[in-house]
DNA sequence: CCATCGATCGGCT
DNA sequence: GCCGATCGATGGT
């Protein structure tokens, strides 16, 4: 169960790794949303994000935190995930996808907060409500996924 | 070529 | 709360 996220949006948006156009890390962003793009942070964590845009547009979703696994570099860390995956789809075909399982939140479990780590961007782009976090209880939930899925 | 700086984390004060 | 680890991407000289 993915329980926070963080959007970046396009070449416009100041916090975003295209904000300054395509270069060779990035260029997996441009592709149509679908696949991952993974990359290596402070030398030390891989981060794991789905590539969301149409083609071209650069723009993903960075999964920040997995039931078990809070914080982006625990879970690549949990899940054995690294650059490997960079570009692969996100299907059962490449070993990581994500699945429904119909589980109903009840209404405001979800909360939007600023991005984390993004001041660098500007009060303006630093200040967008784009990290999404489920406070919901965890008790309740279904029991985990096949192997080599997360929801 | 060289310097700077991260979409972080864990350990220590 | 602070800081070091650790290294690739990025941009300037």
């Amino acid at each position: 169960m993915i329980t926070e996220v963080e959007a970046y949006d396009g070449e416009r948006d100041r916090a975003c790794h295209a904000r300054r156009g395509r270069t060779a890390r990035n260029a997996v962003m441009y592709e149509p949303g679908g696949v991952w793009y993974v990359y290596l942070c402070y030398g030390v964590h891989e981060m794991l994000n789905l590539v969301t845009g149409p083609p071209d547009y650069p723009a993903a979703v960075l999964i920040r935190g997995i039931e078990g696994a809070p914080g982006p570099g625990r879970l690549t860390k949990a899940l054995g995930i690294d650059r490997r995956l960079n570009g692969a789809v996100c299907a059962p075909e490449s070993g990581l996808w994500i699945e429904d399982r119909g589980v109903r939140l009840p209404r405001g479990a979800i909360k939007a907060t600023p991005r984390i780590g993004v001041d660098y961007a500007g009060p303006v782009w630093a200040k967008k409500p784009w990290r999404f976090v489920l406070e919901a209880r965890q008790d309740h939930w279904p029991a985990p996924a096949a192997r080599g899925s997360i929801e």
